[in-house]
DNA sequence: CTACTATTCAATAATATTGTTGAATAGTAG
DNA sequence: CTACTATTCAACAATATTATTGAATAGTAG
């Protein structure tokens, strides 16, 4: 073999392992969990229904492939995306949106029968948001919220918000938010909160989405 | 199953199926290449050095993740990159090249030996073109100059850099770009005029590069 | 030291991907 | 209509990936 082809041989060899790395769906939900902030194996393996071991391998495989980073933190390991990670994601999800009917079609089969469900627009939130008319409810995990949120936003994890119902506003627009398009929490907590008689909408994008389009976010308690 | 767990498994599922198209040497080979412009099935063939039916199967899997779309053009069947799919492309070419230590350690030992491939930088050769004390050669084949190429230079494909000499400035500064930093053209380029007494360096930017870093790109003769 | 915990390892069977080969197809040219 | 061409299909063996299971490890807590 020449030395030309071995060279290219060789490079394309590399690039394929990360290539590799996302080219398993379970490998793929649980970058889109990372992208929200680091965890520990546990965590990941409880949020994504699968077994320690499986979750424990499929992060190794992204470890190997450089899109994860491990630190041992007392009895825990957590990961973490590398640099650049999430915004490649980001960017492999928005090809697979607009060119994979598929994926419309299961949005709406998964979304047929549920009331109220229409996100609402970037554009109409800012203009609420300008106006102070409406509360935004961030109903991922605490620790999410800390790693990162939409400014202005309130850390109501899905879990509390039957607690938490007495201090909404009945006469005032919420808008609920999680991960982006594909995690269910905001759907869940619209339809409880729509059984309740507030006036909640979803918003669709996750944190990762609202830094993409420019907008504030912020971290911290 | 939970409807919640076979919505998210079924909409990974989706997005693994691009991850799959990026997970093979070959086909990532191919996607470079058509990243530079249109191609018939014989020809990316012959680029790759591959028997023309893995490299229609490899098409074939390309296009049904929807990466690269197909037309039939008289006798041939063109392959292009969809929309974004270049942007991708690069994106995950930059987080193995920053990443993953093994690829600067394969092109250290392929250049080794070379003389003069120090790719010259950007800025000095933006000097050099407001000064006009440089003259560029797109050594690519001459197909993919006309699909896009770096404004001000001139097309020399490598077959035909030979009978080209008499014509290039024997006082000024040459420098040659192909397809990018793992495409060898430019590296024969820059050998030949160097050991024929021309002064050559060599840009490592493909014209993707180039039009990622904001800078002038031209099509057409 | 002992018990315990979170994580990783190892081995297996089931499944998927790969390159290779030669044949089939569809469309062009004459 | 016939010959030809570019591409695709089909089938195979070789290899790789996957989920699953239970055991091993390393480090913490008491």
């Amino acid at each position: 073999m020449s030395p030309n082809r071995q060279f290219k041989n060789e490079i394309y060899e590399q690039f394929s392992r990360i290539g590799k790395a996302v080219s398993n769906p379970r490998r793929l939900e649980l970058l889109d969990i990372l992208c929200q902030g680091e965890r520990t194996v546990e965590g990941l393996a409880k949020e994504t229904n699968m077994p320690i071991a499986s979750t424990s391998q499929h992060l190794q495989v992204l470890k190997n492939s450089r899109l994860v980073e491990q630190e041992k933190k007392g009895l825990y390991v957590v990961y973490r995306p590398a640099p650049m990670v999430c915004e490649f994601f980001l960017s492999m999800r928005r090809i697979a949106e607009t060119r994979i009917a598929e994926i419309e079609q299961i949005k709406n089969r998964f979304l047929a029968g549920k009331e109220g469900m229409e996100p609402i627009d970037r554009d109409t939130l800012l203009h609420r948001i300008r106006e102070d008319a409406v509360t935004i409810l961030d109903v991922r995990p605490r620790e999410e919220f800390k790693a990162g949120h939409i400014e202005g936003a309130v850390s109501v994890p899905l879990e509390e918000l039957g607690l938490m119902l007495a201090k909404l506003p009945k006469n005032q627009e919420i808008v609920a938010y999680c991960r982006g398009p594909y995690c269910v929490l905001s759907i869940q907590a619209v339809e409880l909160l729509n059984k309740e008689g507030f006036h909640a909408l979803r918003l669709e994008e996750g944190v990762q989405d609202w830094r993409a389009m420019g907008l504030p976010v912020a971290s911290g308690e």
